[in-house]
DNA sequence: GCCGTTTTCGGCCCGACTGTTTTCAGTCG
């Protein structure tokens, strides 16, 4: 049972407790325990079984902790199956779809025993739901839509899927009448790893409507969801979702920083500023006057402290600016306050990426135009890794190959004398954990980069022990897309990664954070997990062609995530450190 | 249900839009 196992069914509790009726703010208690859970780096059952006190941690208490003990211990919580004896956990499905939420769950349930989305539809054929009190012939045909949408897509978008979605949103509205400055905010700007919808924030001053209107215009634009003064919302024809707020100058700090989140990372703020005597909303941060009910005042009632740049909205509550990716409400409102964060790694840090392939296996580009593309990228050095002889189907290299391959390696070294190519190979873990080259080869390549890319089904504890067995060769550098997942296609497969991250602070074993937007692999809490370890993390691209060698900003984006400084990333250090590295064990 | 520079009870972030409930609940972010 993971922490991701835990987190969920945790959230599925609350979302029953919410149809049920239950008290807010105890909902709202089991939702920022979840948020724990997601953000903790160390496994639960790990602390479970070493009997430590889960109430240490934030928003657990007695209760939530003894829900996790016991879902841990006997695999269920039976509170939540009190809650499901009246309430099917089906009902959830229902509340994935956008403007139903619990309590008209809860109507379709009593009233026509709707449990999924297939008997929603039925109802809705028959025209039973828009006879219900509260629904109408516009919320039915939301509906209709909505299950359109969900059955289209998995719910969320890669980033870089988002990135080229919205792109022709961004170019129509740079004619926007009267909007000056358009932003993205929202968890495309905390760069998540996936994006549910988009949040577009829009500086205007006086009225926004000619905004909002140029906006729901949109071409690409499959319907319009709302239309108002200071907020519209449209779907994509890929079925992804795009909102847009309009706010004056100076209140575009102010929105930013809502509009970004989290939404955790909002009311932990907010929270905060009430003990203060101050209001933060969207439109800036005020003083609340003394006596006065601030339910009584206009949203921007009070006197005005900050709100025309996040800057002044953060120094306002005493606050640093804080880094988008790091605003989840895991220990950044407290660092801030402290004067604390940490400096994040960024793009410009980067010296070197030390996973790419040529078309000796199934690269698009030769090694010269590898090395060609990486030095005009800056960088120091850079290590080809092709595939090892077990991919065949990928032109892995056998001996004869590589071997082969060193001498065209030699050749472009002293065509593109400005970067320092390593020798390296993405060598196979083979079923039984051994590596797919012999040693003599191993010894010769300057960085042994290992992964698994077979028998992926293999139950948790066979795959750790294969993996341990690799990482154990003495010649292993670097563990690569230690998980294997490809986000929303493929599950990361069954393994033990805190009992990899602890071999591999041992061993002096670095982790990729694999950079392809694809992957993300190890995710962030993972890496945050590996940076207490004081294990070395590498991010490395896996690039195929000279373009993919673009995609270390997404990496560099999930090391922040993840908290890391670049001193916790091998591949910011110079080539003379870097090699010191690489000669830190005997072999 | 959690939490404490209002400490073991009494609070808990704040605003916009939609649809339909003629004065506001539900949903969303």
């Amino acid at each position: 049972m993971e922490n991701l196992d835990v987190a969920r069914e945790l959230t599925l509790l609350a979302d029953l407790l919410e149809i049920q009726g239950a008290n807010p703010f105890r909902i709202r208690a089991y939702r920022n325990a979840v948020n724990t859970v997601e953000g903790l780096s160390r496994p639960l059952h790990a602390m479970v079984a070493a009997r430590e006190d889960l109430t240490e941690l934030p928003a657990i208490g007695e209760n939530v902790a003894a829900h996790i003990v016991e879902l841990i211990e006997t695999g269920s919580i039976g509170r939540l199956k009190e809650v499901e004896a009246e309430f099917p956990r089906s009902l959830v499905e229902l509340m994935a779809l956008p403007g139903l939420g619990p309590k008209k769950a809860r109507k379709l349930f009593g009233a026509l025993g709707i449990r999924t989305v297939d008997d929603l539809v039925a109802a809705l054929d028959v025209g039973t739901v828009e006879k219900l009190e509260g629904f109408g012939t516009k919320s039915v045909e939301k509906l209709r839509h909505a299950i359109g949408d969900h059955r289209k897509h998995t719910g969320r978008f890669r980033l870089d899927e988002v990135e080229q979605l919205i792109a022709g949103v961004l170019e129509h509205m740079r004619h926007a009448p009267g909007a000056k400055r358009v932003e993205v905010a929202g968890s495309f700007r905390r760069r998540r790893e996936t994006i549910g919808d988009v949040d577009l924030l829009a500086q205007c001053e006086g009225d926004g409507t000619p905004v909002v209107e140029h906006f729901v215009a949109f071409e690409g634009a499959a319907r319009a969801e709302a239309a108002g003064p200071t907020k519209g919302s449209i779907v994509l024809g890929s079925g992804l979702q795009v909102d847009l707020r309009v706010v004056p100058a100076r209140s575009f700090g102010a929105a930013l920083v809502y509009f970004t989140g989290s939404k955790d990372h909002n009311v932990a703020i907010r929270t905060r500023s009430v003990r203060e005597g101050l209001r933060v909303n969207e439109w800036g941060v005020f003083r609340v006057p003394e006596g006065a009910d601030p339910d009584e005042l206009e949203k921007e009632g009070g006197e005005r402290l900050a709100g025309k740049t996040e800057e002044s909205v953060y120094k306002a509550l005493g606050m640093a600016w804080v880094p988008p990716e790091l605003r989840e409400n895991r220990g950044e409102v407290e660092a801030s306050l402290a004067g604390k964060l940490p400096r994040l790694v960024e793009l410009d840090d980067m010296r070197g990426d030390l996973q790419m392939h040529s078309t000796w296996s199934d690269g698009k580009a030769s090694i010269e135009e590898m090395a060609r593309a990486c030095a005009d990228l800056g960088y120091e050095y850079f290590a080809i890794t092709d595939h090892s002889q077990a991919m065949a189907m990928l032109a892995g290299l056998d001996p004869k190959r590589a071997r082969e391959q060193w001498k065209e390696i030699d050749q472009v070294r002293e065509r593109v004398p400005e970067i320092e190519i390593l020798r390296s190979a993405e060598v196979d873990i083979l079923k039984d954990g051994t590596l797919d080259l012999p040693d003599d080869i191993l010894e010769e390549l300057d960085i042994v980069v290992i992964s698994v890319h077979s028998f992926m089904d293999q139950d948790r504890k066979t795959m750790t022990d294969r993996v341990l067995r690799a990482m154990n060769h003495p010649a292993v550098d670097i563990l690569a897309h230690p998980t294997g997942r490809q986000l929303n296609k493929r599950e990361p497969f069954a393994l033990d990664v805190e009992a990899v991250l602890e071999a591999a602070a041992e061993l002096s074993v670095a982790v990729e954070l694999n950079a392809n937007p694809r992957r993300l692999d190890l995710s962030d809490a993972h890496v945050h997990r590996a940076k207490e370890l004081g294990v070395p993390v590498v991010i490395s691209t896996d690039a195929h062609s000279p373009a993919g060698l673009s995609d270390m900003r997404f990496g560099v984006d999930q090391a922040g995530r993840a908290w890391l400084e670049p001193k916790d990333v091998l591949n910011t250090r110079s080539a003379k450190q870097f090699r010191k590295w690489l000669a830190r064990k005997p072999s």
